[in-house]
DNA sequence: AAATTAAATTTACACTTGTAAAATCTAACC
DNA sequence: GGTTAGATTTTACAAGTGTAAATTTAATTT
């Protein structure tokens, strides 16, 4: 199991609202799209078929329609989708990458401890 | 200026060799290629001439062959692919994907010490 | 049971990507 | 100046993507 399949842009909207809510139908998916998304009714169902073929999702039917299940899970995805990110921009290095962005984002002072305090949590692992 | 083209993987494999060292022949960048790589020297000029294309390069004739220059900066990339990743995987919440990484990594105690000076650091800008 | 109709499946088509082979160009050498 | 060897450019082709329209299937309704 989990050689997660290789889900492209489109792809992940759709599994991200599937991630969020499911069992749900194609039709539900489509109206939780973020707006700026317009898709036809029909591209929707080309992405949740082509999930289906690459086995990201499952469906039972319904009625008339197919209730749709996620087959992989949101953090083995998020975990091989940042795999490949990271590979690809930092040459692996995952250090580098979180330091760039400690140092781009804006943090406000709340989210500076909030950090501070995994980190902390973090050292106390090592003893 | 500083629309950033959509760089492929295969070729940011390219474009980290370019960014490392130019001007740089087609031939030479074949040979720095990381030893995993193993494509046909014709496979590299494709992407070269592809990345031409996108105006991510540009070259200048040098006796019978082309030296390359990178258009766009690494920086200037990293930061869009960046965007681009933390969009699709995270809803643009770029905190929560820190964050995640923080938890992620392995950290050693001394990297530990340098992100929490980094975080000191960036708690001073606030004042 | 036939007709209707909403949903799914198949087909379509252009563009990108990975991977080169074939063709062409041209700087250099004789 | 013609030949050649090395380099670039063009062409190729299958798989993946974005975007749907056309077609088929099957649950509902009459």
């Amino acid at each position: 199991m989990s050689d997660i399949p290789r889900i492209s842009e489109s792809e992940w909207e759709i599994m991200k609202v599937i991630w969020k809510q499911n069992p749900i139908t194609a039709e539900q998916i489509a109206a939780q799209l973020p707006v700026e998304i317009e898709w036809s009714d029909q591209t929707v169902r080309t992405f949740l078929n082509r999930l289906l073929k690459k086995k990201a999702i499952r469906f039972e039917r319904s009625g008339r329609s197919y209730l749709y299940y996620p087959m992989v899970s949101e953090t083995e995805c998020v975990k091989a989708e940042s795999k490949s990110f990271v590979n690809r921009v930092f040459g692996g290095a995952a250090k580098l990458m979180v330091t760039n962005f400690l140092e781009e984002v804006d943090w406000s002072e709340k989210e500076i401890e909030h950090l501070k305090k995994i980190l902390e949590g973090k050292k106390e692992e090592k003893r």
